[in-house]
DNA sequence: CTGTTAGCGCGTTCAG
DNA sequence: CTGAACGCGCTAACAG
């Protein structure tokens, strides 16, 4: 396709194609001269290497694969670029792809892949299976999303963010705790499952350890399986349940910061405060989440550093072959970000004294 | 790469390659058994055609390519997705990258897709020029974005939205307008930013329309030109110069959805109340814009059929040889999405009998 | 109806 | 030091 070709810059400078191959590819056997001249001649003319033609002849495509599952949430897309930035900074062009592109979802993700001759793919948070590519034959490595059978997987410490989260929280002084999660919609074998069962596990460490009793820690599994509305929607309808109860809680954990600008919204509708009311918190630090009507306090992944290290044992599985890390799991570690959605430290409430509570009828 | 290929199928059936060839082609001029028997064997070894052969021999590729700036926006994201449903329903693969993931910007997205063999590209929300494409003889359609020479674009009539929506705020009662906006940071001809002198004009023609006067429609550019910050950051900030002013407006319409998410945490924070006080609209209708604490009034544009047409045009000029659509601009309507943040139809306030105006000290 | 042959652009080997 | 020749996997024109 590209018109310019080394035949062509061999005609004009009345040399042979396979001259101009060598002297492209610097071999040292050719005077200096004769490189320079092809050099030149080669830029002048806009000369590209085929890249198809190259991948024929060597085997090896210099393409490294990525999947997205659902780009369009702000955490992916960071993930992926950041992704995207290490996998060219390694020398590889990058093929990127999102499940959601298509119909029948992994299926074809992965055949673009295959015929692609990706020498490697990155699934940034997948929610199913690709264990095509595997079966191709293809490293792969997961970055976040869940476990893929045979494949290393980098993701951030859930468990420990939450349960700092969860900590920080109670040294605030609340005392009656709710952590709002949900159940995917697919299934919910533990391992694939994890950002959800530590989340728990999580949160009810952290309540034992700051001896919470019983029912100042409650889990709060919604269900809601309308895969129509979105986040933030979910959020809100939660929380809403949460705010009809008779006894409500002081401090709600959400699983997410979409969650937990849902549930502000529906917060401010009920005519509940925040902090002052109720604690509210999300979990993976979003642009927007600094800068909503009540900052979020929320926890942060270290994005930039997992992207990396996907990236890194990737290309030791394409360079070792499938020798580095079989089925290991890297998890790195979360911060908390404090902001004013919990307030500051406070007494426990007197019921008696303390006017705040409740606003709504 | 692709361990199994024509000539390992025809060795195990004992025919040549090329009547595999063929067979698989569907050529009609071989016997129905042949054709069926190596159909067979193809799928019993999982047979995948090597593209990069397939494209060597036949000039095309396939591919089309998308080039987003900054695919971590929101909108920017919605709009991939749609052309990539698009791309792959018309029978094409995706090569899609992101202007942002390289250091030099522009200039190695053309060159990915140069030694891609694109038949075409499709930008995204363009921020640079693309010409290098044009150059290289590759198709192309800008989606949103800036104009890119000699290259058609589809776009929203942010003009019309922008008229639709000032005209909603001045009919619920509002009189002293302020429109908040930004020029990009590059280079500022009028073709390429469209985007903000269609507001501009369509906000001033709005009010002209129903007589305000002079101050009553206030046009406020920032230049803040700091590229790191966020561009909720950017909206609050500018929200705050406007809250330190003594003489308020009584409606502020932002350039974006962002911009106003920043602008009412400003308003928050300075005591002042939305939309009692004062009116805010934003522009794009993100997901969580229905979500905050004050579900925001703004502009949807119509992403699905913009993205179907942009592709339409491509296909059109792969096909027709450049023949279809030279410099093109094709415009469609966008919709006024009321939500809560300009409040209900008031009277003009009367200042002596109104104490809602004003809070803060 | 089937097989032989040529060539897409590149990199490598082997003669000269 | 240089060029001729080959083959990666596929398609298409042509010969049997």
């Amino acid at each position: 396709m590209p018109s310019v070709n080394q035949h062509l810059i061999a005609r004009r400078l009345g040399i042979s194609q396979s001259t101009v191959a060598g002297a492209l590819a610097n071999q040292p056997r050719f005077r200096l001269e004769t490189r320079k001249r092809v050099l030149a001649e080669a830029s002048r003319l806009g000369y590209r290497p085929h890249r198809f033609a190259q991948v024929m002849r060597q085997g090896r495509s210099g393409f490294i694969g990525m999947i997205q599952c659902a780009g369009h949430m702000q955490l992916s897309a960071q993930r992926s670029q950041l992704v995207a930035r290490e996998v060219h900074g390694n020398g590889y062009q990058l093929l990127s792809s999102d499940a959601f592109w298509f119909g029948d979802e992994e299926k074809t993700a992965c055949e673009v892949m295959i015929d692609a001759c990706v020498e490697g793919v990155v699934l940034v948070s997948p929610t199913f299976s690709f264990d095509a590519l595997r079966q191709a034959g293809i490293p792969v490595v997961a970055l976040s999303g869940s476990r893929q059978p045979g494949a290393p997987q980098v993701r951030a410490n859930i468990r420990q963010g939450m349960h700092d989260l969860t900590r920080h929280v109670i040294g605030l002084g609340r005392r009656r705790l709710a952590l709002l999660t949900q159940w995917p919609l697919g299934p919910r074998d533990e391992a694939a499952c994890y950002y959800v069962s530590e989340r728990i596990e999580g949160f009810l460490e952290a309540s034992r350890e700051s001896g919470l009793g019983e029912g100042q820690a409650e889990v709060c599994i919604e269900d809601y399986s309308d895969p129509e509305s979105n986040t933030y929607q979910v959020g809100k309808i939660s929380m809403r349940k949460i705010l009809e109860r008779k006894r409500q809680p002081d401090a709600v954990l959400c699983s997410n910061d979409e969650w937990a600008t849902g549930a502000l919204a529906a917060c401010k509708e009920a005519g509940v405060r925040v902090p002052e009311d109720i604690a509210l918190t999300g979990f993976d630090n979003l642009l927007a989440s600094g800068y909503g009507a009540v900052p979020l306090t929320t926890v942060a992944q270290p994005i930039e550093p997992m992207a990396k290290k996907a990236v890194e044992i990737l290309l030791g599985q394409i360079r070792n072959g499938e020798g580095a890390s079989p089925r290991k799991v890297i998890k790195m570690p979360c911060e908390v970000i404090v902001r004013h959605s919990c307030g500051s430290p406070r007494q426990e409430p007197d019921p008696i004294t303390d006017p705040t509570r409740r606003m709504r009828s």
